[in-house]
DNA sequence: TTGACATATCGTAATGTAGCGATATATTGA
DNA sequence: TCAATATATCGCTACATTACGATATGTCAA
């Protein structure tokens, strides 16, 4: 048995920086206030980009642009009927994750 | 019963965008490839510095940098133990948040 | 076809963030 | 006290992000 000054740390989980690009990448579009409350918003309906813009208090453009940048990622999709787009929600993981930023960041009324 | 070109969606989630100012920054500073590696390795164990900065293949002073950053948020605390310091998770939420994460994003030797 | 409405895109200015090298602080041992 | 080690901070530059106003596109209804 060799003696080491350094206790051994629990053996480390798999993986290293590389494997979290993709995840900072599409976390960082998350990180937007606009953005957390549209995917609140659409966890629980359809919105159009008007009724979207509306809520957030925000110009139209600029909800365009935010709803853009969440579905790149793939966190949204969208299907225009007449002259307004519907957006939703395309990623199931959403749900979790949303979940688990309301339960650390939201106060519930009961409590 | 009034008629409304409308559909009427489901009751809209309380809060607003000024409730995910908070959510939005400290999400923010999770995302990011090195900082989210951080995370997950001090999930498991207790590290310092020099150790995660090699881990991640980073200059110790560009790590001292993340891990202030994380710091500065809650995710993480730290105690000196002679000329290192060692960083812990100082928020229980993070556990569960980056279930979520990995569930999503990172690939599992068994599947 | 024209005008109104809904959404999207573009250029731009302001602000924020990442990483680097140099330097500062803290701790230990010679 | 001095040098070595470990970590933290600072000034700076490069780059990314944000929101805005203007404009473009798509759709409908008169």
């Amino acid at each position: 048995m060799t003696i080491d000054s350094e206790q051994v740390p629990a053996e480390k989980p798999l993986g290293d920086v590389e494997a979290f690009k993709d995840a900072a990448e599409c976390l960082k579009t998350l990180a937007h206030p606009v953005r957390l409350r549209v995917v609140q918003l659409l966890l629980h309906g359809r919105y159009t980009v008007g009724e979207l813009a509306a809520d957030c208090e925000i110009p139209d453009n600029v909800a365009s642009e935010h709803l853009r940048l969440l579905q790149r990622c793939g966190f949204l999709d969208s299907q225009r009927e007449g002259r307004r787009v519907f957006y939703q929600v395309a990623e199931p993981h959403l749900n979790q994750l949303m979940a688990c930023i309301e339960g650390r960041f939201i106060k519930k009324e009961t409590e």
